[in-house]
DNA sequence: GTCTATAAATCGATAGAC
DNA sequence: GTCTATCGATTTATAGAC
């Protein structure tokens, strides 16, 4: 261990692709030049292509980074919850919820700038998105199958609406906002078992 | 009335409003150049600053024409709907969601690519979009007033939780599947008012 | 791993004729 | 309203020394 005193030091590859998600999530990926890259971490330019392959490598990159860490995530959580579905989509919710307001810039990047990724890239992140969806789809499934959720809408369709809550939270969540990630998560839960009507 | 036979011709600024419109929801606003829009026009990138000032301009008027359209038909249905706030509701999201379908492009763009205005427009734009969050979060105060909605998620949080399922509509909707646009609008209603949970 | 220097292409926008 | 021609700035990326 040669890191200074206490914490690791992160990599020049993670400051890389932080520093990048970062400057991405305020322009967005296309207005965002190399300069400004480099500049933000304090090398030339040129030096930037000594880590990474092309500007749009960085992106894929971030990408990837933010599918695994929500995925692993929301993973972990239901593994750990108690058995009925009912917790588990609960659980789902938290973990992916958590962990994408963690790393608000990695995510913000993925869910608005994904587009700008080309050929076989964009093919590997829109597959990784799409088995995640899937994975969340069954989970659903799971729980009309046990009762916990309504069966009069379909299983699809349930889940395209949850990840409207999940989704559109990154455009206004704020870190120094009045809710901390765990309250979102409880707001976003209620809403998606619940509903708004009174009871 | 010199337009040929039995419908009216857009105006051409309509046409490139629309035709830019398809591109930055295809591609981003960044990405796109002012010689793929004009090429799209079927005109020569010069004639194309005959019509706008600039490319920013052009971003600017679909923003104020997507949320135009959004405020003017969600509120012409609240207006028409019966008195209770939760039919008020119903309505709000109804028509919020049919005209925001109608104009994909245009809400797809004001959404995304919004944050690429700058100066005074991105000032009127965000101003516009805060006064009808606002004016939808009294229809929400109005509906926890009269009993229809919960009253133990402060107001904000619900509309925040409604507009989540509102705007991320824009990234999976498609003319051709599935869900026509008023099927779209029961599912949203369904969802924000009660939830899946099975019941 | 970092630098200076520069290539090669493309961008938004304008000038001015018709 | 539409065109041809072009300007000036900026972009991603590479070459090659240290």
């Amino acid at each position: 261990m040669t890191e200074p005193a206490g914490r690791a030091r992160r990599s020049t590859g993670q400051r890389i692709l932080s520093d990048a998600a970062s400057l991405f999530r305020r322009h967005g990926y296309e207005a965002t030049t190399t300069r400004e890259i480099s500049e933000a971490l304090g090398i030339k330019k040129a030096t930037l292509y000594h880590h990474v392959s092309s500007k749009e490598d960085l992106l894929y990159r971030i990408c990837l980074a933010a599918l695994h860490d929500v995925e692993v995530n929301a993973k972990a959580a239901v593994e750990q919850a108690e058995a009925r579905p009912r917790e588990r989509i609960r659980a789902m919710i938290h973990g992916h919820t958590v962990a994408m307001l963690a790393e608000v810039d990695f995510s913000h990047t993925m869910l608005t700038d994904m587009r700008s990724l080309s050929g076989d890239r964009l093919n590997e992140v829109v597959q990784l998105r799409d088995s995640y969806q899937n994975w969340t789809e069954s989970l659903v499934r799971e729980a009309q199958e046990s009762g916990d959720l309504r069966e009069d809408v379909p299983a699809p369709h349930l889940t395209l609406a949850l990840f409207n809550l999940l989704n559109w939270t990154m455009f206004w969540y704020r870190a120094d906002g009045d809710l901390a990630p765990s309250q979102v998560s409880e707001l976003l839960t209620t809403m998606f078992l619940d509903g708004a009507s009174h009871r």
